[in-house]
DNA sequence: CAGTCTACTATTTTT
DNA sequence: TAGTAGACTG
């Protein structure tokens, strides 16, 4: 065993305190760039070597799995790999997998339900809208999927949503709420956000579930807790068991241990609340805090500009990052003329970087506030030649290719998802269209039966096309056969078995489509992906290894399932996860990992000679670091995002983001911007990022000051040569309480002006009949009175 | 039923 | 500008 007395000294004093607190809830308050992943190593390498904890008695939350493998490989630095391997490092949502797949019968759920992922939700409470005969302009299904997951993470049910209801709109949400449940439940499916809801409520409904989670979990670490919504913090609770409905007398609490940084929250528009982090003390009251501010990461001034914007924010814990690492370059500014201009310069610098072999394209990240932004950098490094990768954009799971393929494995797993039997069901065209699918699913309704029960009966479907009918009959027979062979097939052979088979590969090969080859060239790597996972696989996500030393356990382990447990938890079929069988991978486990794990073409490996420079949008950039980061696109409008600008909360968040860029960076900072940009086609000129200014002058360096095209602050558009299609026009000045008229819906009242420029919004009431509308000020066809 | 056209909308997104 | 979802027509 190593020792850990030596490695301890590694450590500064408080981040040793952190990883040897014991006996009470502990705080880590890990200020960016300040060891955070060393200190949960090291503290599990400490329970397990000087505390005696069993690796099975340790549960390790994270949000990515990314994060969970970074932590587990570290962990197994210290200790070996095969302890490593009986303890729970999970991401929030896989951890609940596990328990759900064991415990979801409570519910009524197969063990082996299916994961709906944002996509797939969307799409069923469409399918759900449209059953209730909602009009989408009054009640978007877009709108009220997202409504249903932030009740979701606020655990709000939908009897309970439903019995505050008011508005109509919150009666058709609630009855849309509803009925997108029970077709979930009908279809054997929890959406992500299930996944907690459902856990949770497992654990509050059944007190020997959560029991049993909690004799056999003394320790719960989680990570990145700023980022927990309400629906995990209660889960984290119900692990510990505090403020449960359980008798917490019988055995004490296990031990929690969260770690989070507050300014580094940029989740909250997923329902994220900070409030979690700033109120742990009072929602544990023993609780010892732990802040840890020195940096390791970053030299003095870049620090100094992430201290000096972050302080803006009110209301938070004051904490001050220090390095000893020096003072370092200043801050590079730059201000481009446009877009192009600014690409220009960030390759600029790349190459002259490393032409003075100063760093490789590897070592530098290019951060932008949206996706959109990417464009503009790709073309640039294309013709230059110089080599990148995006990170993000459009994933490989989300191809239209994958997910259609991915819904027949699906219905192969769960024949009664109904989602993704739909997506299916004319893919490729084999002439089954609406007016067949509608028929089937008014039968399925009359006959109260599941929509998969309906199509195997569709003669029986009132007024049904005898066509349609033996286009469906084929289906359903194709289906079967492919249910045939895939209980005694490996999943890439049941994907090989469904490309051929179900014409969907031939149909691509013979489209003249340029896209429908690099679709096939997917496919072909979707099976690879699929081989690899067979090759890979350790056990299943969920069940597996359970205790590695039964006997072993403090007190008995009262399994949650009664008289089962009786015969002994774990000595049984639960073992076999590690050591001689070697499981065979599922379609289940598959598709999990799929739904679970994102993406495989993840931050390319820094250490290739080289290498590749890194673009992302800041929020996928929280967590890593690079010796060179460029912030691109600092201006007012597009970070802060425009949409921002008129919610201090939502402002806070986006200088949070701003503080995640810039510390990103471990020597070498610039920040850019732009005078013009063209968004949606026109160019709109946007005055500096309000966060420029909140970086102290002395830290910046000026290598462009001032664009040639906007000497000053331009106040708006010198109208673009070409005519637009709007005849130019007076933008009026607005201010709340104008009364103004619009074109088409008459004279109104400013309510509120938001937003900079071009870009200026402003919403008007045009009184009770119309009522509230947005509009670009810019564009709208309103006067001022 | 299937291909084409038009109208609409437009952050961030660990799972 | 660009991608998509629904309507329209052959």
């Amino acid at each position: 065993m190593p020792s850990l007395e030596l490695s301890l000294n590694d450590l500064n004093a408080p981040q040793r305190e952190a990883v040897t607190h014991s006996g009470s809830p502990l705080l880590i308050i890990a200020g960016a760039g300040s060891g955070k992943t060393r200190v949960l190593t090291y503290r599990i390498a400490h329970l397990l070597e000087q505390r005696g904890v069993r690796p099975g008695e340790i549960l390790a939350i994270t949000f990515t799995n990314k994060a969970a493998a970074e932590m587990k490989q570290r962990v197994e630095g210290l200790i070996s790999s095969r302890a490593a391997n009986a303890m729970w490092v999970l991401t929030f949502h896989s951890a609940c997998v596990r328990i759900l797949r064991r415990e979801g019968g409570r519910l009524g759920y197969p063990s082996s339900f299916t994961i709906y992922d944002a996509a797939d939700s969307k799409r069923l409470m469409q399918l759900v809208c449209k059953e209730m005969d909602l009009d989408p302009k009054r009640f978007p299904p877009k709108s009220f999927s997202a409504q249903v997951s932030n009740l979701k993470n606020e655990l709000i049910d939908y009897d309970t949503f439903g019995e505050s209801a008011q508005t109509e709109q919150e009666k058709k949400l609630a009855e849309a709420y509803t009925l997108y449940q029970r077709r979930l439940h009908e279809a054997g499916a929890m959406d992500f956000d299930d996944l907690i809801m459902l856990t949770v409520n497992l654990l509050e409904m059944f007190p020997d579930v959560a029991e049993y989670y909690r004799r056999r979990f003394r320790h719960v670490l989680v990570d990145e807790y700023q980022d927990t919504n309400h629906a995990q913090y209660r889960l984290v609770r119900q692990l510990v068991g505090i403020g449960g409905d359980t008798d917490p007398a019988a055995f004490p609490p296990p031990e929690l241990c969260v770690v989070g940084d507050a300014d580094q929250s940029i989740y909250a528009f997923r329902g994220a609340t900070i409030r979690n982090i700033l109120e742990f003390e009072r929602d544990y009251p023993e609780a010892r805090t732990i802040l840890l501010e020195q940096n390791y990461r970053s030299t003095q001034n870049i620090l100094n500009a992430a201290n000096a914007v972050i302080q803006r924010n009110p209301d938070r814990r004051e904490k001050k990052l220090w390095s000893d690492q020096g003072i370092g370059p200043k801050i590079t500014g730059y201000v481009a003329d446009n877009e192009h201009d600014e690409a220009a310069f960030v390759v600029g610098e790349i190459d002259k970087l490393h032409d003075e072999g100063e760093f490789t394209p590897s070592q530098v990240a290019v951060f932008y506030r949206t996706n959109a932004q990417s464009r503009v950098f790709e073309d640039v490094f294309i013709r230059t030649g110089l080599p990148y990768k995006i990170v993000g954009g459009v994933r490989f799971y989300e191809r239209k290719e994958i997910r259609d393929i991915l819904a027949y494995l699906r219905v192969l797993a769960n024949p009664e998802d109904t989602v993704s039997l739909r997506r299916i069901l004319n893919v490729p065209k084999r002439g089954i269209g609406d007016r067949a699918e509608e028929s089937i699913e008014l039968f399925a309704a009359r006959e109260r039966i599941s929509f998969a029960q309906a199509l195997r009966r569709a003669q029986d479907a009132p007024g049904i096309a005898t066509r349609s009918l033996k286009a469906i009959r084929e289906f359903t027979a194709l289906l079967e056969e492919l249910e045939e062979l895939a209980p005694s097939s490996s999943p890439s052979e049941i994907i090989e078995a469904v490309l051929h088979r179900t014409g969907y590969l031939s149909e691509l090969a013979n489209s003249k489509d340029i896209q429908d080859e690099s679709r096939v060239e997917n496919l072909e790597e979707f099976v690879d992906v699929a081989r690899e996972f067979e090759n890979t696989f350790s056990g299943p996500l969920y069940g597996g290894e359970e205790e590695e030393e039964p006997g072993a356990a403090a007190g008995e382990e009262t399994g949650p399932e009664g008289a089962a447990a009786a015969t002994g938890e774990g000595a049984g079929e639960e073992a076999e996860g590690e050591g001689e069988t070697t499981p065979e991978p599922t379609l289940v486990d598959f598709l999990e990992q799929i739904s679970l794990v994102a993406d495989t073409d993840q931050i390319p490996d820094a250490d290739e000679s080289g290498g590749v420079v890194t673009l992302m949008t800041l929020h996928s950039a929280k967590g890593l670091e690079f010796p060179v980061v460029f912030l691109t696109g600092m201006e007012d409008g597009v970070f802060p995002h425009m949409r921002t600008l008129g919610e201090k909360e939502e402002l806070e968040e986006e200088r949070r983001l701003a503080y995640v860029g810039i510390t990103r960076a471990q020597q070498r900072l610039y920040i850019s911007r732009s005078a013009v940009r063209s968004a949606w086609g026109t160019p709109s000129y946007n005055p500096a990022s309000r966060f420029l200014d909140e970086v102290p002058k002395d830290l910046v360096e000026w290598r462009r000051s001032e664009s040639a095209i906007a000497p000053s602050r331009p106040k708006f558009a010198t109208q673009s040569r070409k005519p637009s299609a709007r005849p130019s026009r007076e933008v009026p000045t607005l201010e709340v309480g104008d009364k103004v008229t619009h074109d088409s819906f008459g004279m109104g009242t400013v309510q509120l002006v938001d937003g900079v420029g071009d870009r200026t919004k402003a919403r008007i009431d045009f009184g009770a009949d119309i009522g509230e509308k947005d509009f670009l000020v810019k564009f709208a066809p309103i006067e001022k009175l």
